[in-house]
Order: structure tokens, then sequence, then C-alpha cells
DNA sequence: ATGAAAGCGCTAACAG
DNA sequence: CTGTTAGCGCTTTCAT
């Protein structure tokens, strides 16, 4: 095999003059040596640009500074973010990040699960849509995990979701301050974890104010043709409503141009509230909708750190929230 | 350290009763050993669910069967289906994606670049959603470079990317088979590569058929709120036509809104193509949109294909246009 | 303060 | 056919 010639510490060693295990010790602060000596030997470093060979730490070190995330439905928009978050703070902690798309499908999943503790990483984050919770990794022979997004099933398990029941707090106290009382809601399908849990939230929030939903929620697609039907079922139903509850940016983007559509103004006649803040969405919107964020990005953020913490042997198990904020727009609040 | 106590070969050659050096020729069908010897060995290995080490394998063949895949801009919609696909590739031969995001920052394409090095990454993949070219990567020592979906502006580097002039050619060409004659294009920034190789290659294949555009390109940004303007200034000036090549589908659906509100049928009055085929948007607008598909998830393939033959010693400089496809749905032939 | 040597787990020459 | 041995590049005792 034709090894590509990179310098080693042996080479640094020779040019500086000294043993492979003074320049090991040099390079890297171990024992004691003269000021000097070590001078050299990192000159010699710098000059070979010298990068000590991660195969052959990692044989020693018995880590690979490595983690696998792994997600189990297809990448999409909810994984980017958390993607993102999470590489940001593993890359601060020297750890790089193998990525694997196990495309909703358990014996992919599988494969990359062993792919990975073949491959020996430190740990492991596992990401996916699919609200609610999903069945622990199997075997992870000792390598830490954190679920991320969704939760695992067994509350031994680290995991980190949004707190979604905050979340629909934020939007009712929302509506509220802006002088709203005759609030529906219109969301996704009833068998879906989040539609059940946001509205199951905005409810409690109402009734903690002494209020209920002007019918019961509409439950559907998580889709703006939904958003555009379950607007005109309120409208059909001559509800006296002002202020709708969207499950979803797409579903409140349906609403506006329904509400649009049949002369009502929004925010002034009906106000919207969104969830998930997809800007492609909600900015698109007509008008731009106020929203939700779940802030994936920290989320993602939160469990590289919590999964780092675990690889240093001190592992955070329980399902740990993490807090959403409201982002207000046009859709609320009159411009 | 805290090893954790994974099977080593000694120990499978220790369970089989042979030496490691036999063990290792068994497990990887080198020499010639008797059946049994290597049934023994198999088993023992399964018994103790042996995974060699990848560390030692990496420090021994000088390789780490990983590859680097650098987003210049952040992860988006459009690298999302190119790491798809690559990832999947990849994986079939055996490699694994370390994924690093740039997020647009010169500095930090730097440092993940390093770190890939560092690690002794076998090649990699860059992408990005920028337009057109980018300065090829700095000094990469050695490791094969494939770009993909943006090219490198070096020719001896290995580029794919969209045939974006095919692409325009297919959306004209099905608008002269469903009968339009007087087309309009309405795109994205004038500055923007993609935006000026789309409507070039729209114009010329007009010509082709002895055509022209009712009126110069449209320019302006990659919304929907200008696909409602620019359609907006095609009413106003009273122009004729018949279809609009849009730039993006986002463009498109904005046109199609404005054409609806101001009473204009599509596709009766005006047929809409829209480009990126990007669901969300093509399957939200009224009516759904026909567009042109990048497969980006299939150029990802290809680009990781092209870098597994590099790797191999086999590179294929210069540029490499991957097809796209037209998919067809009601904004130009009514359902 | 420095050097020599062992060993991390594996593969590939080379002996037998 | 199988076993022994010498590295791959690095860190770390243990001598000196």
């Amino acid at each position: 095999m034709h090894r590509p010639r990179t310098a080693t510490i042996r080479d640094v060693a020779a040019l500086a003059g000294v043993s492979v295990g003074t320049a090991s010790k040099a390079l890297n602060g171990r024992g004691s040596l003269r000021a000097d000596t070590i001078a050299r030997v990192r000159q010699a470093a710098d000059q070979l640009d010298f990068h000590p060979n991660p195969a052959a730490r990692s044989l020693h070190a018995g880590r690979t500074y490595t983690v696998g995330m792994i997600t189990t439905d297809t990448i999409g928009r909810f994984s980017i973010p958390l993607l993102i978050g999470a590489e940001d703070t593993l890359g601060a902690g020297q750890m790089s990040v193998l990525l694997c798309d196990a495309r909703d499908d358990p014996i992919r999943e599988q494969q990359h699960l062993r792919t990975l503790l073949g491959r020996r990483v430190d740990g492991i984050i596992v990401t996916g849509r699919r609200a609610g919770t999903r069945p622990p990794l199997a075997a992870t022979a000792g390598v830490p995990v954190v679920y991320a997004f969704l939760a695992s099933s067994s509350p031994d398990d680290c995991s980190v979701v949004p707190d979604e029941t905050g979340a629909a707090r934020l939007a009712v106290d929302h509506l509220l301050t802006v002088g709203r009382r005759r609030i529906a809601v219109v969301t996704g399908p009833a068998h879906h974890h989040s539609a059940r849990v946001r509205s199951a939230a905005t409810i409690e929030r109402l009734a903690e104010h002494g209020l209920e939903p002007v019918t019961p929620p509409l439950h559907g697609e998580w889709s703006e043709s939904w958003g555009r039907q379950g607007v005109g079922l309120l409208l059909g139903r001559r509800a006296a409503f002002d202020a709708v509850v969207c499950g979803s940016d797409q579903i409140a983007r349906g609403a506006a141009d329904t509400l649009r559509e049949a002369g009502r103004r929004v925010p002034q006649d009906v106000a919207l509230t969104g969830f998930d803040n997809w800007d492609v969405i909600a900015l698109a919107s007509r008008p731009p909708l106020t929203s939700i964020d779940m802030d994936l990005e920290g989320l993602g953020r939160a469990a590289a750190e919590l999964l780092l913490r675990a690889i240093e042997g001190d592992p955070s198990p329980g399902v740990h929230p993490h807090p959403a904020k409201l982002v207000i727009r046009d859709s609320t609040v009159q411009a």
C-alpha cells in the first residue's frame, strides 16, 4: 500500500535531535523537560507539519474521539438543526461526527449501529422526527447514548426533548395578552404524539385562565391543505373565534389563506399562531406567522453536552425538556 | 484509561486454539488454511462477537475507511439529499462519513479541512449551495477531493454539478409540447449563477424553436413574494403570455397565487414551471407545480462513486454534469 | 532531564 | 498448512 508519507514523531525526534519518547513528552507536556528541548521539538514539529496519527493515538488510548449520529428517519427538516447544533459543540470538544441515515428502516438502523460500535465510537446520538418515544437502541456495549428530539422509552436512558407543553403555553399566553378569548385549535393527526401533547397543553393552559376552546381541537394532516379545510370548517360552523392555535406553520399558513379569501383580516379579526418557526413557511405566509420555535439547534447542543459528559463518565439519565421560545410576527400583532 | 474489554484477535486465536497469525488469515481469507481451521476460527470470532479494532487496522493499512464531507454553506435543503446520496453509496463501500458544517465561514472551513486531514480521511466531498464555482480547497496533501453541486474553479479537480442547461431545456420543451408559445421568464437575482444559466438556457432553447420570450427575463429574489411581484409586473404590462418559466418553486408558487387572484386560470390560461421540485412548496401550491428535479440524491451518489474511484487511484478530473428530470403536475397539465 | 523498551491490536513476511 | 516475528505510530513506564 502506497502510504502518503506524512511526518511521524520519529521524524520530529530526529530533526530535533532527541528520542521519540522525549519528543512525545515535549509535544504533550508530560514529564519534565528542559525548556529549550521543548522549544526545539515544537519547532521541528511545526517545520514538518507534524500531526499525530489518530489511529496510533486511538490504538493506545482506547478512544476514537468520534461520536456517531444516527437519524432513525431520513435526515430532514428537523434533524438538520439538531445535527448542526450537536456537531458544533462536539467539534468544540475535539470530537468528530460520523453521520448515519437509517431512513426509517430498522434493519439499516441496526447495521449502522453495528458499524458505529465496530468503529469504536465514544458515544452515540440518536435523533429522528417520529414523535414521542422510541424503543432504546439494542445492546450498545457500554457506549453512552443520548436521544435527541425523540425520547427513549427506557427511563434509564438520557433523552433531550422539546418542551412542547411549555411551548403551547407560550402561544396561549401570548394570544391572551393580545386580547383574544375565543380560541380554536387546528392541529395534526389525533394519533400523532405532538398533536396530542400540544393541544392538551393548550387546553390546559386555557383552563387555567378559566377559558375553553371554542370547539374541540380539529385534527387532520400536517398540511396547508388541512389548514385551509380546518378553518373552512370553523367558518362553516359559524363559530365565533378570534384566534386559532395551529399545530404547525403549514397549517397556520393554510388557515391564513382561507381567512383572507373569506374576508377575515389577520390579525385584526383572527390571530394565528404557528408551530416550528419554519422560515420558508412562516415568512412566506401572508401575513408572516407568529410561531413557536423549538430551538432545535440549542437542543442538539444540549444533547451533545450531555453526551460529552456521559463519555467523561458522568451520565444524566432521564428525560430533559428543552425550552421553546415564541417568535412574534404579524399574524398576531398588527404591523 | 478504562478500556471497554472488547474481544481481540488474540482471544479469538486462543479460543480456536491457533496462533494470531492463523486467526487473522482465517478471518481475512488470506493464505491457505484448512477448511476446518477456518471454520473453527470463524466460530470463535462469532462467539466472542469479535470485530477487528479499526484503529489497529488503520495503523497498519494507512487508510481509515472514512471520508470527510464538508458543506461550505450551512447544511440546508440542497445539501441534505446530497449527503444522503453520498452517505448511501459510501456506506455500501464500507466507508463512513465524517460530517463538517462550515457555515459559510472560510475560517471554519479551513479548520475542518485540517481536522479531516489530521484524521487521515481517505477522501473528501465538498458541497454547498453557492452557485457556480468556488476556489479549490487549499493543499489537501494528496487526499482526493470531489466537489458536488458546486464546481471547483480548477479544471484539474473533479466536480459533479446539476445539468442546469439540460434542465431548462426540459422545461421549455414541455411547455411547447403542451402548446404554449408566449413564454415569460421570472427568476432569481441577475448576479446569481443559477439564475443566469437557467434563463440563458431557456432563451437559447426557445430560439432553437424560432421563439423568444415575451419579455426579457425578470430578475428578483428567490422568494414567493418576488414571484407574486414578477407576475404582477407581467400583468401590469398587459403582456400576452401563456406560460411562465420560474427560476424556483417559490417563485412559481407566488406566481400561481397572483394569477389566481387576478382571475387567470393555471394551467388553462397560464402554465407554470418551477425549479427544484421542493415538495413542501411544489405540492402545497395551488395548483401543484410541474417542476425540474435536479436529482440531488443521485448527484450525491455520483460524486461518491467518483470519489471511491479516485481513492482507488483512478481519478476523473473535470466537471461532470448530472442530468435533471421533469416532474409533471397540474400547473402545466390540467388535472 | 533524557533514552530505551514495551505494548496498544492487527497484518504480512518469513520460517518451519 | 501453521506459527513466529516484525512492524504500523504513538504513549508511557522504567532506567539511567
